[in-house]
DNA sequence: TGTTAATCGAGACGGTACGTCCAGTCTTGAC
DNA sequence: GTCAAGACTGGACGTACCGTCTCGATTAACA
């Protein structure tokens, strides 16, 4: 991901004139006043002061305290995407899914991450710079991981892909943002474990088996 | 789950005479209102106008709108919780996850969930009572599910249950908050073979095979 | 004048139940800051803070700075309204512009006319509540002085009363908006002596007198 | 009245060649936009809009919008100035006292005069710029006109030339401003003959004559 | 004729105030 | 004695202008 550009971002000929220090004040502005007060407390009035920028400078290049903060989370993580290729697939599913815990792991910016789901339901702006900006170049880089597994033969070739790239990142997700339990490295391995061994009991009769398994045994 | 107890309800002496009307009024508004015009622009105010009743009734029972929408929440989905138990796991995962699937595929609920999770990361208050009231119970079914399937032998014994439930909730989570792709009862069968039966080719030499399924080949 | 009723005021059966303090207290904060900044520089923020209310407050019961402040100036002036009846019209005209001239001369006062005076020229409202609280008692009072007087025969039987009144205002309007010159009382009485046997030389054959004068000589 | 300089107007050694289109493009469209909008919703950018001329451009030139009007509003009547001399002190103030009602009955014309007077009582550059471009000049020529008729014996010789000034302008200022009462030709005439005959009834025994009148019966 | 400094348009900037909206508290009057 | 109705303070919203400030681009007078 070489450049964010934020769809919000009005485009023109003299554009590139704008403060560049204002630009970066308020992104700055948020991501600390967010860490602090939370995205509801969060305020366009609060984010302006932070920064030394007026109000209008901030609604002139973002439509909403959504998209500053957007803007300023996929600033925050955009050096972290990986695309490991260490020739196993287990390890490389676990960097993976490591990167991804350290981001939702990381207080601030796991808040953001829910806060932003949160307003995307309603924005569809917002959720296609979402999409665009952190979701896809994540799942791109981990199909691409599994894409080489199947083809080196490590992975079954009849998955679908992304299903099992749910199946990665699904729980990293839930148990970051619901915080239920914590999710450490030795953690992440047994996940990464389970999703490739599976959990049925070996040498067990199992009355349903899928056809997959069946031949297993 | 006989009765939701909300812990942000204050209880007074006369609370179940005079209230009652106004309480099932104002979680109906909500709920309705939610579906209208989403969390945000949600307003005590309108509540309280569809309501028919006072904003300081609202008041006197619910400390703020997070409250009031989460017990019209959990009021709207908790007679779904499902205790399945067909003899097969794989038949009882599928049910559970589908019932899962099921509230968080109706639009107003899903939404609803993304909201209060949004809420809850700064509310310890409604954090427990997403938790208790939402969140647990369905765990505990699906643990009960798992455990009984240990204990029958269809599913390895060394597994950590926690890190099950989060590998068959988590895809559902994300597939459905995240919205990037359908989750319709087949694709929610090939996730549960998936999680049971794992995703590696069999009859392939891993060199890095974990110490539980080495010992499988 | 018993009451004053400005017309931007919304009427209600609860109107009564709104704090009179509240109300007192935006129109004594106005009056004081137009006294220090003028009309221009007269901010609705600056009156809720001094009035110790909330914005909101003011606007639920005026439309704008120039409501707050007619009522204001209407408050200000409404008991200096005379309907002087000596039996000689020139002391009643005398004590009349001098009424006007107090009023005018005082510095807030006569700059609260402009500013209003300006603002109605493009608010049908706010003409009408000045018309009605401020011009129109007074001419009232001043056609009742000149009535009377004519009825004694001190003046003409054919005289155009409005004229006659705007012939003894509009001189002290003038004066006191221009401020080209001071009023004072000896002025005014000069003044006034001034309208009543007018300025042409006594016995002089003027070329061009109107009928009504030339029956004079 | 050769040319109009007003104060505001910095001057400059190439002024005269580069902003000349500018300048006269700024005029007249505060002069259009006055009409439409009025004083207070008439706005700077607006202005530089219309004139397709930059903010700049008008703050070098003007130091506020004030500023611009006044230019504005004496460009517009620059031409109306008369000294008439008739011989005759009746027609010549029936002729002043039209030529002012001219331009104040003049919609746009005395809107602006009002808001001029407003502004001038907060702004001494203003109410220099008004006295010296607007009123004195006329005044100027009422005295002339008094003065005339004075030395010709037809006004009388004790008069205050400033007062009767004042009780020829006031009215007609009173009327247009207010416009309480519409004021045509005839009604001029009529204004003019009442100071000049004055009021009081022919051969009435008045109690409180002044000095001058008691001397004429 | 080509250089250069003044002036221009465009429009972003930090500010201030606008007028609206809602949160959450408090008062009143009716039932 | 409760409740609806709704006024209240407080404070953020998003907008509109203010007056200042870069920017290049244009231009007119001088070199």
């Amino acid at each position: 991901m070489d450049k964010v550009e934020p769809v919000e971002r009005r485009r023109g000929p003299s554009m590139d004139r704008r403060s560049e220090r204002a630009h970066r004040a308020v992104l700055e502005a948020a991501a600390a006043l967010f860490e602090d007060v939370g995205y509801a407390r969060l305020t366009i009035d609060a984010v302006a002061a932070r920064a030394r920028v007026s109000k209008a400078t901030v609604y002139r290049w973002w439509p909403n305290k959504a998209a500053v903060l957007m803007e300023a989370f996929l600033v925050a993580i955009e050096r972290d995407v990986a695309f490991p290729d260490s020739g196993s697939v287990r390890t490389d599913l676990v960097e993976q899914a490591a990167s991804l815990a350290q981001v939702l792991g990381e207080r601030r910016l796991g808040m953001m991450v829910v806060a932003l789901l949160g307003e995307a339901q309603n924005d569809d702006d917002l959720a296609q710079a979402f999409r665009g900006g952190w979701q896809e170049p994540r799942r791109a880089a981990g199909r691409e991981v599994l894409h080489r597994a199947v083809e080196r033969g490590q992975l079954r070739a009849d998955l679908d892909l992304e299903l099992v790239l749910d199946g990665v990142y699904g729980p990293v997700y839930l148990r970051l943002l619901y915080r239920h339990l914590p999710l450490d490295r030795s953690e992440i391995e047994k996940l990464v474990d389970q999703i490739l061994d599976g959990i049925i009991a070996p040498n067990h009769p199992q009355g349903d088996l899928p056809s997959g398994a069946k031949s297993r045994t």
